[in-house]
This record gives structure tokens, C-alpha cells and sequence, in this order.
RNA sequence: GCCCCCAUAGUCUAGCGGCUAGGACGCUGCCCUUUCAAGGCGGAAGCUGGAGUUCGAUUCUCCAUGGGGGCACCA
């Protein structure tokens, strides 16, 4: 049988790091396997789950590469894929219905009439005898004919499980190992809410056999929910069970789960930020995965094949790990320094627009100069958001010039006296390449009697305002003859002094 | 309060009874260098504590401590 997994998620927020996480494991295990990725919308929270969260998840997933195999969002008009679909929840609301009455037939499940009230004084009063809060069971031992007469009357109910009181529940978790808890201590929980739909308890493991789920690979916030799922394959005496992996969570670097308040968490903010999707999935795969030999950069060619290759649950690890925004920034500047020019370019050119440095279109002309600077700044380039402040200074028609840059270098004795000078020797190449520019400079110092520094950096802020930047005799080169020469030539009336 | 999970440097991790405890990020020293980076070569930094088991524990067991998760008509 090949493996056939899910990601579920439920559309009341963004697609955050953790999810992605998740999803990515699924989809590693689904490659790695030659099995099948299902993606299934778990809607049924009428109240938060928003088609706006269902977008940015689908956007999110899309972006990073998750493609699956089953699921919505598949056909070319937007529609399903698989024939054990619907795969949103809410479209399958009479498949839930049938499974409750299959187990109220047999006794195993019961409607409770409980207020919320009711139930919060029960767990009230249990959390002061010290005891778990659970379900009294009050309603599971209603007579019949009261039982009937308060269905005949519509009164409000939500529907239960009758679950045995004896024993234990037991299951192996390919991440976390046997697991066992005494049945004594769960409750009789609720599959099927006062309006009629089913908890994500219910449907998640109804649809998991539906969908011939062989394989749960989800965070560990999960774990404890489990044996309320095992219960329910039990409960319709459904023998074969998915194999569980429940995989360690992220935490923030506080130790604390990852949230909003630790800055970014959604992968609609990464990418913003500028992170390649590459990156995301390189840096999410070793947040609690590693390869014997603690691999951590991954050929990216063909979907991942070296990832998907080496990918395995069974070095999953147990514990949390903290999100370090310091190593995947490390890791999207390996990448980036990876990206041939051509990449590169086009990677940048949406920030670019983003940051109106340039049009959706450009000229020819102007898309090979900022081709021509962006090169000279791969290799500094951390975010890419952050292209366009590093090479905008070519573009501007009037040069900007950093307080830092005038302090420091053109309020130096005789800096415009260097600028004039080596702009006059710039006059005389025929045009302006890095090696007779490097050689005029050069030379011009040794004439001059001035050290390498003193000549060079005021060249620098000259033409672009700034005291770092790109290799400055490339820089000289990239801008053209033209641009230097007039940069140069209006320093002086142009420097704040 | 009850149940469950977890524990190697600041962080991600390798380790599966005997290792100078390995790698990566970050930090740091030097080199390279027109700036900023990148790169090269070094460095500091770790097995939560206590009992066992064993000739020998980072590794196995138990307890403690610490962290996390669950205990909803949310998923």
C-alpha cells in the first residue's frame, strides 16, 4: 500500500512557519515514498474560518512549492482532485451525519443536552476536588423516555461519545514511541456541536479513514488528542489505524510557542522580507530534523531530491525547537549568492518594483544597468527586499549624500582637490573600465604622494554619496563614463558642507 | 489541579556504553582588502541535578528540577 498522507489545515489564520513545517514533512515523507499528498480543509469553525485564510494558505503553500497530490485548488478551474473528496469539511457535512448515527444505533454515542453553564460549574467544581475536568456523564445516563421527549422537543444538544471507561489506549508514534493512556482519564467528548457540525475531533478522523490516511504526521500539540481518535476508530471498529508522527513544535526564542509577538511567523511575512521559498523549506526541513551527519545546505535542483532523498521521521526529534532568525537569514544569503545572475535579477525585480525603483517593465537599457549593479552586490545581499537600497544610488539623477560619508571623507583636506583631479584623468580614457580606472588611481596617489584610501574613498562618495558600497572601480565601470564624470564634476556644489 | 511530551554550548543539531563530545548559525582573533560584504585559517562556549545498573555512563533505569503541550459546542 503507498503511503497516502494529509495537511489539514483550518483556514482562521495565515499559513505560519509552523504549518509550513508541518506541511513540508508531509510532503518530504509523500516524495520520499512515492506515496500521495492530500491537502483537506478542516472548516468546520463557523466561526473564525475565513475564505481570506484559506487563500493565504493556498498562496503560501503554492509559493513554497507544496504542491499535493489530492485535494481542492487542483484543475484548472479551481476544482477538486481525487475521488474521496469533497475536501473541505463543510461540504461534507452528511458524511459526519451518517457516521453519528451509525454509533448512536449502537449505543455509542449520546446526545447531551448540557448548558455551556452546566458544564463550566463542572469543571469548576472538579478543578477544586482536584480532579481532571471532565464530563460528569450525566447525560449518557439519561432514561430513554426523558431522553426522547427532550429530543422530541428540539431541545439544544450536542452529541457525545460513549467511550469504554476500562482500560487503556494505546498506539506507537513513529516520532514520540509507544504512547499509552488510561481511558479512565479521558471524557466522553463532543463529536457534533449544537448546530449540527461535527469537532475537528470527529471529522479528522472520520475523513482520515475515508481518505485512506495511512500515515498522521502533525505537530505534538497533537499528542493528546490522539487517543480520542483511536477511541473513534474503535468505536466504529475500524481495525486498521494510521501510523501516528507527532513532530516537535517551534517555539519562539523565548522558549514559549511561536507567536505573533516574536515578530514574524507568517510565510506571507518571510516572503515579504525577502526569503526564498528554498530557504523556508532548507531551514524549516532541520527545525527538528537532521541527517547523521548534521547536513544543513541541500540541493535545491530537481524539487529538493537530496532533501526528499534523505528526508526520514525516524529523525524527527522530540524535543521543541526555537526558530533562529540569525541562521535562516545566514542561509538565504548562501542561497542567494547561489542564484545565477539571470535568477537573481528576476528574484529582485518584484522588491524593486515593490520599492519604486523601477516600473513592473523597464527599457532594455536601464534593465542591464540595474542587472550590471545588482551583480556587484550579490554577494552582500542578505534579503531580498533589501536589493533595491543597495543598488538605488545608480539610478538617482542626483546623488544623496550620507552625513556619515560627507563627515568623514569629503570634509578630509583637499578631497574635492582629489575628485577634480582624478575626474580630469577620467576625461582623458576613452572609456571608463575597472582596470584603467583602478591604474589612473593608483597612479594618481603615487603623484600626488596621498595613500591609496585617500584617494579612493572621496571617488567613492563622489559618485555615490555613500562610504560603502560595491568594488569601486566595477562601480566606475557599471556607471559609464557619462554618469561619473557629471557626478563628480557636481559633488562639490551638491555636498551639504 | 490532572494527563502527556521533552532535556548535548546562546540557537539548530550529531552521538545510539569506552569519542580529545563532531558539524552549523551567532560571537570572537588573524589573514585578504579602496569601503561594506564574501572568503580562508584559528578561538571561546555544551552533556540540568541526584540516585542507581555497569569495569565504565552524554548514552540505560528511577527520582527531582526545568521547559512545552493537552484537559472547549477551537482546531
Amino acid at each position: 500500500m503507498t503511503p497516502r498522507v494529509r495537511f489539514a489545515p483550518s483556514p482562521t489564520g495565515f499559513l505560519h512557519v509552523g504549518g509550513a513545517r508541518t506541511a513540508l514533512y508531509n510532503w518530504l515523507f509523500s516524495r520520499k515514498t512515492k506515496g500521495t499528498f492530500i491537502l483537506r480543509i478542516e472548516d468546520t469553525d463557523e466561526a473564525r474560518s475565513t475564505d481570506e485564510s484559506m487563500r493565504a494558505i493556498i498562496d503560501g503553500l503554492r509559493w513554497l512549492g507544496l504542491d499535493w497530490d489530492e485535494g481542492p485548488f487542483l484543475t484548472s478551474d479551481g476544482g477538486d482532485v481525487g475521488k474521496l473528496g469533497p475536501y473541505f469539511q463543510m461540504k461534507r457535512l452528511d458524511v459526519y451525519r451518517q457516521h453519528l448515527d451509525q454509533l448512536l444505533a449502537q449505543n455509542k454515542a449520546y446526545p447531551c443536552f448540557c448548558s455551556k453553564e452546566d458544564l463550566e460549574t463542572m469543571r469548576n467544581r472538579a478543578m477544586l476536588a482536584k480532579r481532571a475536568p471532565k464530563y460528569d456523564e450525566r447525560c449518557r445516563v439519561l432514561a430513554a423516555d426523558e431522553r426522547k421527549a427532550r429530543l422530541d422537543r428540539h431541545d439544544p444538544h450536542v452529541y457525545r461519545l460513549a467511550r469504554p471507561h476500562e482500560g487503556a489506549v494505546e498506539f506507537d508514534d513513529i516520532v514520540k514511541g509507544h504512547m499509552r493512556f488510561e481511558a479512565d482519564l479521558l471524557d466522553d467528548f463532543v463529536l457534533v456541536k449544537t448546530s449540527g457540525v461535527p469537532t475537528f475531533m470527529f471529522a479528522g478522523a472520520i475523513d482520515d479513514r475515508l481518505m485512506e490516511v495511512t500515515h498522521v504526521i502533525r505537530g505534538d500539540d497533537h499528542l493528546s488528542n490522539t487517543p480520542r481518535q483511536v477511541q473513534l476508530f474503535d468505536a466504529f471498529g475500524w481495525k486498521e489505524k494510521p501510523i501516528f508522527a507527532h513532530i516537535s513544535m517551534i517555539h519562539g526564542p523565548d522558549g514559549s510557542r511561536l507567536s505573533k509577538r516574536h515578530g514574524a511567523t507568517s510565510i506571507e511575512e518571510f516572503r515579504k522580507a525577502g526569503f526564498l521559498p528554498e530557504v523556508m523549506l532548507n531551514y524549516l526541513a532541520l527545525l527538528g530534523w537532521s541527517t547523521s551527519d548534521s547536513q544543513q545546505l541541500f540541493d535545491r535542483k530537481d524539487k529538493f531530491h537530496e532533501l526528499v532523498e534523505k528526508f526520514e521521521l525516524e529523525r524527527c526529534q522530540k524535543s521543541a525547537a526555537i526558530f533562529d532568525i540569525e541562521k535562516i537569514k545566514w542561509m538565504n544569503g548562501v542561497y542567494i549568492r547561489s542564484l545565477s545572475k539571470d535568477e537573481l535579477l528576476d528574484r529582485c525585480w518584484p522588491y524593486f518594483v515593490e520599492a519604486g525603483l523601477t516600473g513592473q517593465t523597464a527599457t532594455p537599457e536601464l534593465r542591464n544597468y540595474m542587472h550590471q549593479a545588482l551583480m556587484l552586490e550579490q554577494e552582500k545581499l542578505v534579503l531580498l527586499a533589501d536589493a533595491p537600497g543597495l543598488i538605488d544610488f545608480f539610478l538617482s539623477e542626483d546623488v544623496k549624500f550620507e552625513a556619515e560619508a560627507v563627515e568623514k571623507v569629503l570634509k578630509k583636506d583637499g578631497a574635492f582637490n582629489v575628485i577634480a583631479g582624478v575626474a580630469a584623468e577620467f576625461a582623458q580614457l576613452e572609456n571608463l573600465t575597472a582596470d584603467n580606472t583602478e591604474r589612473v588611481c593608483r597612479d594618481f596617489a603615487v603623484a600626488k604622494g596621498l595613500k591609496n584610501g585617500q584617494v579612493f574613498h572621496p571617488v567613492r562618495v563622489s559618485v555615490s554619496g555613500r562610504t560603502r558600497g560595491p568594488s569601486l572601480f566595477h562601480m566606475l565601470e557599471v556607471m559609464g563614463k557619462e554618469r561619473v564624470l557629471a557626478r563628480m564634476a557636481a559633488a562639490r556644489e551638491r555636498v551639504p558642507v
